[in-house]
DNA sequence: AAAACCAATGCCATCGGTGGCATTAATAGG
DNA sequence: CCTATTAATGCCACCGATGGCATTGGTTTT
């Protein structure tokens, strides 16, 4: 009834081809050793058999796995699916397969949970999503253990290897230099949690910017939220209920800045009339809510695709330079309605 | 430098708890044949040494991996976001891994893909998402193979052990009785693709509930979409305007909902005055439009973790009974601003 | 008291690959 | 023509668990 032929073995491979199972197994490997005339012999049967290593067996008598870990804590189901699609795109091309792992960033036995993970999984190397990539005493610990690892992140910390980074920065700089360029002189702007280094990044680049244009900033026009909805709406209200409230709000997510605009409509003012607002991410309800947020995208799947690059890189010892090591990322700026020129 | 002291395996843990390795398997493998007291001793020393058993090995001697797949072709994040939290939530708990492998329902190779994703990864499982989890081809192809899966679905359409359902049908007529008893009689419909189940189910209980009753509906009133937003708000234009148009509208997600008030916006029309809108799905998004969008909300996490119970019962001989069976699961109806009463 | 039984445990082969080293064949050097 | 060198390949141990069967010691049956 079912396939009664078991899963075909080296050993299968091997006598068909007429060589012996050591010479196949250099094939599966790319060992350089084999005679081009052999290698395709031996091509031919696995396609024919298609026979698939057993990875259970490699695992055991070499060193590999082919199991990568992905980490995360995410506070973005987008930036999450998308990241994981590029790993994926990527890994699974060379035969390994991604174990997700998602954790708790605010857990105190966050070292222990993903010490356990990693040794439980037996996985080759982690990619670490933000915010569990800023903690530096995870990598620590990682390195401390020699397990491959890749971050990704909005700065950089770590040796070149190791790290992606999405210029959050800049691209914060370059939006709020857009604002000032359509008139705006008075911008406020919604924090994210100040122990996000991501946050911290988007506000220096705001920072940078207003410094650069010469304008001055007051104090009350940078508030703090968590991220949430919710956090958002009550900064969005502060500033808005200011003697000297801000044309401009910028806010370090989409999230928050829906929130304030939310604040705003409740407030009987309007988006973009009376102030214009501008998020992060390009969430998908970005381009959906009325009217569409001006925000900034960043190459989530390019990112993740050098990530996966990145760790087999440092997994295999093969050189695959063909694919030029990217590690910096700029978010794209994207303009929509809920700004607007007041020059 | 490193951890120089390798990871322990069962010899050591033989050697210190003074039995045989094939006794400290019987300990790891919950075999009933072992003495109390051993067994105390041996869980002591894999405590002391923090001894992890070596999935490969487990894999290469024994029969199982340790791993299950997560296959699906996300159409929203966070339905996968949670499916996979829920999953985890239960197999982490009991040593299984899981695998993600997202792929393309429409692609014609997907028979192939799926097969060669097991057969590579290896897999004891595989949980399948919506709308991958309505095609009966594939089960019937895995049930050929012998591998245990569970599917998540719309629609009971296969054995009570393969399968967990929404009883999307019932959600949305109760959600069409609620709009009829707030006074409206004439309901248009936004469909999903018609070849979805979950559409056509959403779409049963919106016709149930109609007819029950008694009210006429005009076939105009039902449309199709993609659960694009853009055929969301296509679909809201022409439903807008109709001669004769609906004074509420249902959605067969929030997506498209949302477009749909979009449409309604554009046209100078407001939600819910003019025409009260619902979703399904309580996405993210859905709470934060204004107005916030009626809708229906599965429970999703819950949906997952008996997934992975009936997976688990599956594959492992032992029962684990404990955990009642559930295979049903009726969404909860979320009513918001987007729909008033008008009787 | 011998036979039969059972619980608890041990011994050793085995799963399907990879690693190290030996071997063979072919080519180059003297 | 014989030896050194290199390319290609084979042999066998080994990775760390589990499975089948054997063994041991104690208890029950007859």
């Amino acid at each position: 009834m079912d396939d009664n032929s078991k899963q075909p073995t080296i050993n299968d491979v091997a006598r068909l081809s007429g060589v012996s199972k050591r010479t196949v197994s250099r094939v599966l490997n790319n060992s350089p050793k084999v005679n081009a005339q052999t290698r395709k012999t031996i091509h031919a049967v696995i396609k024919e058999l298609d026979f698939k290593p057993n990875r259970h067996a490699r695992g055991l008598a070499g060193k590999k796995s082919y199991l990568v870990g992905m980490i995360y804590d995410n506070l973005d189901a987008l930036f999450m699916d998308d990241t994981q699609r590029g790993l994926i795109e990527i890994f699974s091309k060379v035969g390994y397969e991604l174990i997700i792992h998602p954790c708790s960033y605010t857990s105190e036995t966050l070292l222990e949970d993903i010490h356990d993970f990693v040794s439980r999984a037996q996985v080759d190397g982690v990619v670490i999503l933000p915010p569990v990539s800023e903690l530096n005493h995870l990598t620590d610990n990682l390195q401390k253990t020699g397990l491959p690892y890749v971050r990704i992140a909005s700065v950089k910390q770590d040796k070149i290897e190791n790290i992606i980074v999405s210029k959050d920065r800049d691209a914060v700089f370059a939006l709020t230099q857009k604002l000032i360029s359509l008139g705006h002189s008075k911008i406020g702007f919604i924090s994210g949690p100040t122990h996000y280094f991501s946050s911290q990044e988007r506000l220096s680049g705001f920072h940078e910017a207003i410094d650069k244009s010469g304008h001055a900033i007051k104090a009350e026009w940078i508030t703090h939220g968590d991220y949430s909805f919710d956090s958002g709406r009550e900064a969005g209200l502060k500033l808005m209920k200011l003697q000297d409230r801000p044309t401009a709000i910028i806010a370090s997510n989409d999230i928050m800045a829906i929130g304030a605009m939310h604040a705003v409509d409740e407030l009987g003012f309007s988006v973009p009339e009376d102030v214009s607002i501008a998020g992060f991410d390009d969430n998908l309800i970005a381009s959906k809510v009325l009217p569409p947020l001006t925000t900034i995208r960043r190459p989530v799947r390019r990112m993740a695709e050098q990530a996966a690059h990145k760790l087999l890189a440092q997994i295999s010892d093969e050189k695959q330079s063909d694919a030029a090591q990217e590690t910096f990322f700029t978010p794209e700026l994207i303009i929509r309605r809920s700004t607007r020129d007041i020059s």
